[in-house]
This record gives C-alpha cells, sequence and structure tokens, in this order.
RNA sequence: CCGCCCUUAGCUCAGACUGGUAGAGCAGUCGACUGUAGAUCGACUUGUCCCCCGUUCAAAUCGGGGAGGGCGGACCA
C-alpha cells in the first residue's frame, strides 16, 4: 500500500482530519506510526461507539500502531460520572466492549494496544507536566476546549478542567503522532496542538469521527433510551428503535438510520464481502440490493426507497453487525453486572 | 467558624406567607392521519412533596433537629 492509499484509509467516513497533508508525511516518515483515542468508562457503550471504533481497523490495516486508552480517572474527573469504586469494573467492561467491537468490524484486536490512565497520569512526569499546563492555562480557555466534552453544569467542578488539560497530555504521554476521537473533541486537541509543542513535545495530527444523530432526530441522547442502540440490544428491540425512528422520505440529513447504513452497516459487510438487501414487496417495485452506501441514498432522496422498507432492512443489518458484540458480553454477564449494579446487577 | 438561600413527576419548575394528603410545561405511553418515523390533532400515565420528630381533627405548607447542594462573610500571625 502507498502512502496515498494508506492516507485514504486513514481519512475515509471522518468528520474532519487535521491535517491531511500531514498523516502524508507521516507515513513517508515511518512505517509505523502511531495513534491513540481514549475513552472515558462512564455509562454504557452504544451503537455510536461502535461506528467510532471501526474506524480502528482502518487503522490498523492502514499499518498505524493503535493504542486505546480506557480513560479511568477521566470518568471521575467529569462530575463523578463513575464513582472511585466503579473504575476496575467500568475499565474491565470497556476494554472487552471495545475489542469485540474491534473484532467484529474485521481486525485483530491483539494488534491493539490498552492502556489504562490510572498506570501513567499519577507517575512524575506526566504530573509535573500537568501542574506546567494549570500553571499556564486560563480558566476560559480549559472551559472553551472542553465544553463538548465534560458534562456541563450549573454548577461546575475543578475537575472538568483538569480532565480535558489531561487529555491534551495524553497525546504527548501515549507518544500519538494521531490522536483519534469523535468530532466532540475537536476543542480538547486544539488545545493539545497549541500547547503541547510549548512543552517540548510535537503537534498531534487530528482524525476526527462524525457524530452520528438520533434515532429520534436530533442529536444522539445518552438519557434518551429511544434515540440510540445498544450494544445489548436484541434483534427485536434493535428493530422496535428502527421502527419507531425519525426517518423522513428522501431526506438524508439529519437521519439516523442512514446514517448508520452509512458509517457502519455498509463498511463492516464491505469487508465481509457481503452486499445489504432490502425486501420489498413487489407492489413497490420488489428487492433491491446495494453494494455500496451512496446509490442507496441516492434512491432514498429521489424517493425510489421507502422509509418503510428500509428500515427493516436496516434494522435486520445492524442487529447482525451488533450480534457478535451482544454475543462476547453475554459471554461474561458480570462483566455488566459489576460495572452497571443499579441497572445490570 | 458565622450567616443566608435551595431540595415537589424522568426534566424545568408552580403551590408554602393565608394548613384540608399536589399542579403546569416538556418528556413518555396509546389511538387518528400519513405505505415508516416526525409534525398535527385526541386521550392517558407518572409522585417516599429530601429525612426524622413535634403542633394539629388535618402538614408539601407551621415549629424543632438532621442530610445534601449553593451563596456570602469572617479569619489571614
Amino acid at each position: 500500500m502507498d502512502t496515498a492509499e494508506r492516507t485514504e484509509l486513514v481519512a475515509r467516513f471522518t468528520e474532519e482530519v487535521i491535517e491531511e497533508a500531514e498523516i502524508e508525511a507521516l507515513f513517508e516518515a515511518s512505517d509505523e506510526p502511531t495513534a491513540y483515542i481514549g475513552y472515558a468508562p462512564t455509562g454504557e457503550m452504544h451503537i455510536g461507539h461502535f461506528t467510532t471504533m471501526r474506524k480502528l481497523a482502518d487503522f490498523v490495516e492502514a499499518g498505524l500502531d493503535v493504542t486505546v486508552l480506557i480513560a479511568d480517572l477521566h470518568a471521575h474527573l467529569d462530575d463523578a460520572k463513575s464513582p472511585f469504586e466503579l473504575l476496575d469494573a467500568r475499565s474491565q467492561y470497556y476494554r472487552t466492549a471495545i475489542e469485540a467491537m474491534i473484532e467484529a468490524s474485521g481486525a485483530d484486536p491483539a494488534g491493539v494496544s490498552f492502556v489504562r490512565g490510572t498506570e501513567f497520569q499519577l507517575e512524575e512526569p506526566y504530573t509535573m507536566d500537568l501542574y506546567r499546563l494549570l500553571a499556564e492555562t486560563t480558566l476560559s480557555r480549559a472551559q472553551r476546549a472542553g465544553s463538548e466534552v465534560v458534562r456541563q453544569s450549573e454548577n461546575p467542578k475543578l475537575g472538568g478542567l483538569v480532565y480535558t488539560l489531561m487529555q491534551a497530555l495524553d497525546v504527548a504521554a501515549l507518544d500519538a503522532d494521531v490522536a483519534y476521537g469523535g468530532i466532540d473533541q475537536r476543542g480538547i486537541y486544539m488545545l493539545a496542538r497549541e500547547q503541547l509543542p510549548k512543552q517540548g513535545y510535537h503537534k498531534p495530527t487530528c482524525v476526527f469521527a462524525p457524530l452520528l444523530s438520533g434515532l429520534s432526530g436530533g442529536k444522539m441522547s445518552a438519557s434518551e433510551a429511544g434515540s440510540k442502540i445498544n450494544l445489548t440490544d436484541s434483534d427485536e428491540t434493535v428493530a422496535e428503535k428502527i421502527t419507531g425512528a425519525y426517518c423522513p422520505a428522501g431526506e438524508a440529513e439529519g437521519n439516523g438510520v442512514l446514517e448508520y447504513l452509512r458509517f457502519l452497516v455498509f463498511p463492516v459487510f464491505d469487508e465481509r464481502g457481503r452486499p445489504f438487501v432490502v425486501e420489498r414487496p413487489e407492489e413497490y417495485g420488489g428487492d433491491l440490493t446495494y453494494e455500496g452506501y451512496d446509490a442507496l441514498e441516492s434512491d432514498f432522496v429521489s424517493g425510489e426507497l421507502h422509509p418503510a422498507d428500509l428500515k427493516p432492512a436496516a434494522a435486520s443489518a445492524i442487529a447482525e453487525v451488533i450480534d457478535p458484540v451482544r454475543e462476547r458480553l453475554s459471554e461474561e454477564p458480570e462483566l455488566l453486572a459489576s460495572a452497571y449494579p443499579e441497572t445490570h446487577g
């Protein structure tokens, strides 16, 4: 694979890359540049995480050395979303779920390294850097950088601001050439690009995944069960949620069903060499088969493909993609039970 | 250490002064209408009124104590 192909693989299905030329330069300079993505083990993982994780398969295939950070300290620093006592359990659950998603995406999870925040964030080089950054960053700068990531409340804690600076520092601590995450992470990594060089580290290249729309329209909401599909949802539950999803005919913008197909189902089906089939009554024109997303979207936008026909097909495809992850989690029910005692205990 | 304020439905809050066991908006559920969903109509559901004790025939409401949260003041050799 040449540099152009590797770069294209890294950049596909992303929301933004800063800067693509830097990716090319990385591949030119090193045979195996490093990339990292961090997750604070807070709430249960869902399909949104899956679409973001799926890209790690692209990274691995492009020859990046990928590290996944399980940011356990962050999980508590962000408004104590995860109590200290549950950090171990949730970290284990996250790791297993993420490995399952990577594997379901067609990559070997053994090729991805896992690190927990507490393994290095309490050590001296890191903490000294943190204090330096703390001393040099204004409240409003940190506030702005983390506003899309850290929980915003009427009475914000200092932890949220420290969280933001720590994440910027994580990039350097893990020696990552590429910082990857959802587009909501943009503010933090822009701070990293701005501040890390001042502390003698290199400026990280950033790759951002899109944030998918919720099934009820608008943004996906963790607190709204019907707006997202969980990794543990049964086929029936997936079907119910997709059936109830906001899905205006002919409209691709903000259409969660189409987005799930585009960013999750098609890439995974493509990896498996499998087409996406829409079963449709003869009355409406009979079955349709799609090899790629673009053809489906143009049929949908033109009105050729009706939401009522698309939904059942999308539901079973999504269920199929999620299935191995759900299986994996159900093999070890104690993972979820101890990570979320209130809901799975 | 001192003082003041807040705590009512999943969420945001009204009701408290002038005691009679609780309301609105949003959310949610269900119908109607669309070959999906949404929007729009129509209907419906939801509560340890933060906890304990007391006054009273009767306490979300009054009195005392406590918990949690917020704000301010003081202290600064």
